[in-house]
DNA sequence: CGGTTTTGACCTGCGC
DNA sequence: GCGCAGGTCAAAACCG
C-alpha cells in the first residue's frame, strides 16, 4: 500500500513533467522504453513460438533468427541511446560552463564600465550623460569643449578615448584602466597639459602638424620613441585589388617598395575629412595572390556596420599592443612574464624594459617594432583543423604541443561546408611570416573548424588543460594566461575584432566583387566565410562595438551605407552581397 | 564638374 | 652629413 503510494506521484506527477521527461530521458531509457520494448518482443515471439509449434521446424528457426536480430536491434538502440545521453550531458556540461563564463565577463563588465563611469563623472562633469562626447570625437563643437576640458583631463589621456570611440563608437572607454605610462609621465606640472596622445592609433596627422600645446620636449620625445601608431595587417588570398572593409578609402599615394616588386599603394579614410585611418595596401612578392593590408589609425567616426569590424580590430590591436607595454594590467603582466617561452600558440612581442616579451598566439602574431607595433593576421595558409596537424606542422614550436585557438563555425552555415575549407588556414612556418616582415613574430590564422558542439571559448581553454600534465609550470602559465584573456577585455576585443573584422573583410571583397564581377563564385567562400561566432565573442566585449556580422546588403542598401552610418545589429550573417563594395574606390584600385 | 587616381616631388626618420 | 627608404603632398589627368 505504501509502495503503491509512493509509485503514483513519481509516474504521474503533473507537475515534474519537464523534470520527469528528463529522467525518462537520462536514466529511464535504460530499462524504460526499451525494457517494454523487449518485453513486447519477447512476448510476441513466446506467444508466435507457441502458435507456430505446430509448424515445421525451418520456421521455427527463421523466427528464433528474427528474434535474435532484434534482440540485437534493441541492444543498439540501447548503445544508440547512451551515446545521446553522453551527448546530452556534455551538451548540459558546456552550457553551465557557458553560463558561467557569460555571468564572469558580465560581472567584469558591470565592474569595469562602473569604475570608469566614476572617473568620468569626477573628470568631467559636465558631460556624465552622453559618454561618447568624451570619446574624443573630434568635431568643431568639441574641439571647442576640448579648450576648456584639456585642463581637467589629467591621467587619462585623449588618446585612449578616442581610441575607445574607434572601438565601440563612443561604448568602449570602459577598458582602459589608466596605464603605467600615464603614471609616469604624469606629474603635477604636466597634469594641466593636454594629456598625451598616448594610443599610437589615436594619432591622427603626422606630429609635425599637430598642434603641439604646453608639452615639453621630453615628452614629445618619449612619445615618439614609444608610442608609434599600432597596425594591423590582414594577409588574404584575394584576386580582387583590395579587400573592402566597409570605408571609403582615397588613395594618395604609391609607391615602389624596397624588396617587392609591387608597388604599395596608401589609401586614407574618406568618410569622414578628418578621419587618421589609414591603409596600406600590397601585394606579396611570392605570392602575388596574396594581398596584405595594413591598417593604421581609428575612425572618428561613425562607421557602416561593415566598417565597425576593422575599426575594432585596429582599436583594439594598438589597445592590446599598448596594453601588453604597460604593466598597469596585471593579467597582462602575468601573462607577459610568464610566458617568454612559446605559449601553445600565443605568441607576440612586447619590449619591455628593454627586453623583449614574447606571447605566442595561435595564427596570429603581434610584434612591435621601434616604428609600429603590428598585429599580422594570416589567412593565407593552407588548410589544418586539428591540433595534432598543427603541432606537427609547426616546427618552431615543438615544445609544447600545439595549441590554436579555434573559432568554429557555425554548423548551420547555408552554404555547403564541403564546398569550404576545413580551416582559414593552418600555422605557416616560421620562415614564410618571418620573410614578409622581420618583426613580426608567430602566426595568427584562425581556423575555421567543422562543426563543433563546442562553445567558442572552450577549445581553446580545454587544449589548454589538456596539455602535457609533466609540465606543471606550464599549466600554471596557461592558467595565468587563460586568466588574462578571459580578465582583459581589450585583447578579447582584440581577438574578437580580428576574427570579425577578417571575416567581414575578406567577404566583402570577395564576395561583392566578384559578384558584381561575375567572377569565379568560389571566391566567396575563399575570402567570405562567415564565423558566426565573431558576434558572440565580439558582444562578450561591450555587444557594440565588435559586434559586427553581416548585414543583408542589397543594392539600394549599399549606396545608401554611405550616408547612413548607423550601425545596426547583425541581422543575417551569410547574406550575399549584391551590389558592388562599399567601398567604390576598390574597384578602380590597380595594385600590381 | 566634382571626386578620384596618378605620379613626381618633397618631407622625415634612420642607419652609417 | 649623407643616402636611403618610407610616407605624404599636390597638381595634373582621368572618370562617371
Amino acid at each position: 500500500m505504501e509502495a503503491a503510494a509512493l509509485e503514483i506521484p513519481v509516474s504521474g506527477d503533473p507537475v515534474k513533467g519537464e523534470e520527469t521527461t528528463l529522467m525518462k530521458f537520462n536514466g529511464g531509457d535504460k530499462g524504460g522504453v526499451c525494457d517494454s520494448m523487449k518485453v513486447h518482443l519477447m512476448a510476441a515471439t513466446e506467444r508466435s513460438s507457441m502458435e507456430n509449434n505446430s509448424i515445421d521446424p525451418s520456421t521455427q528457426k527463421n523466427q528464433e533468427d528474427r528474434i535474435k536480430s532484434a534482440k540485437e536491434e534493441v541492444g543498439e538502440v540501447r548503445e544508440e541511446n547512451e551515446r545521446l545521453k553522453q551527448i546530452l550531458a556534455k551538451i548540459k556540461k558546456d552550457y553551465q560552463s557557458l553560463q558561467m563564463q557569460f555571468s564572469e565577463i558580465a560581472q567584469h563588465e558591470e565592474a569595469r564600465k562602473s569604475t570608469d563611469t566614476i572617473l568620468t563623472h569626477q573628470e568631467e562633469e559636465e558631460e556624465t550623460d552622453l559618454v561618447s562626447l568624451s570619446l574624443g570625437r573630434v568635431s568643431s563643437t568639441e574641439s571647442k569643449k576640448d579648450d576648456k576640458k584639456t585642463s581637467f583631463l589629467s591621467g587619462k589621456g585623449k588618446g585612449d578615448e578616442k581610441m575607445d570611440e574607434g572601438l565601440a563608437l563612443g561604448l568602449e572607454c570602459k577598458f582602459e584602466p589608466a596605464p603605467t605610462e600615464h603614471m609616469m609621465n604624469a606629474s603635477p606640472e604636466n597634469s594641466f597639459e593636454v594629456p598625451k596622445e598616448e594610443e599610437p592609433s589615436t594619432e591622427t596627422w603626422p606630429p609635425s602638424k599637430i598642434l603641439k600645446m604646453g608639452r615639453s620636449r621630453d615628452e614629445e620625445v618619449l612619445e615618439q620613441t614609444h608610442l608609434k601608431k599600432a597596425r594591423v595587417s590582414v594577409r588574404a588570398r584575394c584576386d580582387t585589388p583590395t579587400m573592402n572593409d566597409g570605408c571609403q578609402w582615397r588613395k594618395y599615394g604609391q609607391k615602389i617598395a624596397k624588396g617587392n616588386p609591387c608597388p604599395r599603394a596608401y589609401y586614407r579614410c574618406t568618410v569622414s575629412p578628418s578621419c587618421p585611418v589609414r591603409k596600406q595596401v600590397q601585394r606579396c612578392a611570392e605570392d602575388t595572390s596574396i594581398l596584405i593590408t595594413t591598417y593604421e589609425g581609428t575612425h572618428n567616426h561613425p562607421l557602416p556596420v561593415s566598417a565597425t569590424a576593422m575599426a575594432s580590430t585596429t582599436s583594439a590591436a594598438a589597445s592590446m599592443l599598448r596594453s601588453g607595454s604597460s604593466t598597469s594590467q596585471p593579467g597582462m603582466e602575468a601573462f607577459a612574464t610568464s610566458s617568454t617561452a612559446n605559449l601553445h600558440g600565443l605568441n607576440f612581442s612586447i619590449p619591455q624594459n628593454s627586453r623583449s616579451q614574447q606571447f605566442y598566439f595561435p595564427n596570429s602574431s603581434f610584434s612591435t617594432s621601434n616604428s609600429h607595433p603590428t598585429i599580422t593576421l594570416d589567412l593565407t595558409a593552407p588548410t589544418a583543423s586539428h591540433f595534432n596537424r598543427l603541432s606537427s606542422s609547426f616546427p618552431s614550436a615543438p615544445r609544447y604541443p600545439a595549441t590554436c585557438l579555434n573559432f568554429s563555425s557555425s554548423s548551420s552555415s547555408p552554404l555547403d561546408p564541403s564546398n569550404l575549407p576545413t580551416s582559414w588556414g593552418t600555422l605557416p612556418s616560421y620562415g614564410a611570416l618571418s620573410s614578409y616582415n622581420k618583426n613580426q613574430i608567430g602566426p595568427f590564422n584562425f581556423g575555421r573548424q567543422p562543426p563543433s558542439q563546442e562553445n567558442i571559448y572552450q577549445p581553446y581553454m580545454q587544449k589548454i588543460n589538456n596539455q602535457a600534465p609533466s609540465q606543471q609550470s606550464l599549466t600554471e602559465t596557461i592558467a595565468t594566461a587563460t586568466k588574462a584573456i578571459a580578465a582583459d577585455p581589450t585583447f578579447r576585443s582584440a581577438l574578437a575584432a580580428a576574427i570579425t573584422s577578417l571575416v567581414g573583410n575578406a567577404g566583402g571583397a570577395g564576395g561583392g566583387e566578384n559578384h558584381v564581377k561575375g567572377e569565379n563564385p568560389s571566391h566567396n567562400l575563399k575570402c567570405g566565410e562567415f564565423l558566426s561566432v565573431n558576434s558572440a565573442l565580439a558582444s562578450s566585449h561591450n555587444g557594440v562595438g565588435c559586434a559586427s556580422s553581416y548585414l543583408n546588403r542589397s543594392s539600394s542598401a549599399n549606396s545608401q551605407q554611405q550616408g547612413n552610418l548607423i550601425s545596426y545589429p547583425p541581422s543575417f550573417p551569410f547574406s550575399v552581397p549584391k551590389s558592388a563594395s562599399a567601398s567604390p574606390s576598390d574597384h578602380k584600385d590597380n595594385i600590381q
